[in-house]
RNA sequence: GCAGGGUUAGUGAAGCGGUCAAACACAACAGACUGUAAAUCUGUCGGCUUUAGCCUUCGUAGGUUCGAAUCCUACACCCUGCA
């Protein structure tokens, strides 16, 4: 397992004074509970970076912090959008960055929590998106090969994506016009606190976290896509509604099985988004909370 | 007890004499990722070595054959029909 906690860099002055704090890792790592404690203690607010919360109305089976969960600190990123409408992490990019703003416009300090790889560096690495999505293109393109997708960006010229077998890429590619790489340095005085509990204890939590999500109500929310949203919806694509559908539909009565699946889904998720993160060198990796309130309150008290 | 069907790698499941270490799916493991990101995609996946190759596998034990996961015999276990 990775233990790389008694290796973590000391900071350097460039991260001081801290006007931001980044907290990431896998689903269920228990960040959410650490943001909190951490705003209360340093004057934050938080900014939910996860692509499912930002869907009104799904706050069970997305794991939304509560009202009471969020213990009156002020918490955006979230109810964002409804679940039947699409949002990219330029969009997140946008709202993330306006509500920094606002934040430090009062004296606070800017808490950014999350697992969605994509949103978090693109607000702590200014990623410069491309063009918005066209929809009629999209469709167009959606029906040629991969090859032929391939063919085409050759043709014009443009930079082949790395995974050039993931349509979704190619496509996106003849879109924009290539490839973007548009990565600045780390916003300054930004420091990413990453927390890994390690598999084993993430399978724990995760199994505890959908028995919690069954005795919350998410059958509820799941019906909700299947009768008004759709399960086309952007928003449907969460885990346990993913594997709560047959259940829904009414092919399976097995929900213990569901879980099972929702189980396995969440262990993939978390390995994905570790891996987005593993390669992050700016990340400082903690096991638990109390190591990161340790960390911070030594390294850190005087100067945020 | 008689008749018929089945037993394949972690799981499900193809294969029914050679081109089979054995399709495919799932799981597992590793990785990618710049306007769908809880999305999407890639690689590995019996063992050893590694462009190739060698070894051990397809319920168990024998047999037929130049050659068997594939055919035959016996045994074990499972399912179905008749008793």
């Amino acid at each position: 397992m990775i233990n790389t906690t008694n290796s973590h860099p000391t900071l350097t002055s460039k991260l001081e004074p801290t006007t931001l704090l980044a907290i990431v890792g896998p689903t269920a790592s228990g960040k959410s509970a650490l943001a909190i404690a951490l705003a209360k203690k340093y004057r934050g607010e938080i900014i939910c970076a996860d692509s499912r919360t930002i869907y009104k109305g799904l706050d069970i089976g997305t794991a939304k912090p509560s009202l009471l969960e969020q213990e009156g600190i002020p918490h955006y990123g979230l109810d964002l959008v409804e679940p039947y409408e699409s949002y990219s992490a330029a969009d997140f990019q946008a709202h993330a960055n306006e509500k920094i703003a606002e934040i430090r416009e009062r004296g606070n300090l800017p808490i950014i929590v999350g697992g969605s790889g994509l949103y978090i560096d693109g607000v702590l690495y200014s990623y410069e998106f491309g063009g918005q999505a066209d929809e009629i293109l999209r469709t167009e393109l959606e029906a040629l090969s991969i090859v032929e997708l391939q063919e085409r960006i050759e043709e014009v010229g443009y930079e082949m994506p790395e995974n050039s077998q993931n349509k979704r890429y190619l496509i996106r590619a003849i879109e924009q016009g290539g490839v973007n790489r548009s990565r600045q340095p780390l916003m300054s005085g930004a420091v990413i606190i990453g927390i890994n509990p390690g598999l084993e204890a993430l399978e724990d939590r995760i199994r505890r976290r959908s028995k919690n999500m069954v005795d919350g109500g998410v059958l509820e929310e799941a019906r909700l896509i299947d009768e008004d949203y759709g399960w086309d919806s952007p928003g449907a694509s969460g885990n346990i509604y993913r594997v709560l559908r047959p259940y829904i539909e009414g092919s399976t009565y097995d929900l213990e099985k569901c879980l099972e699946d929702a189980l396995t889904l969440d262990k993939k998720l978390a390995k994905r988004q570790l891996s987005w993160f593993m390669r992050n060198d700016d990340i400082h990796w903690f096991d638990n909370s109390s190591e990161v309130l340790a960390f911070l309150s030594s390294q850190l008290a005087n100067k945020i």
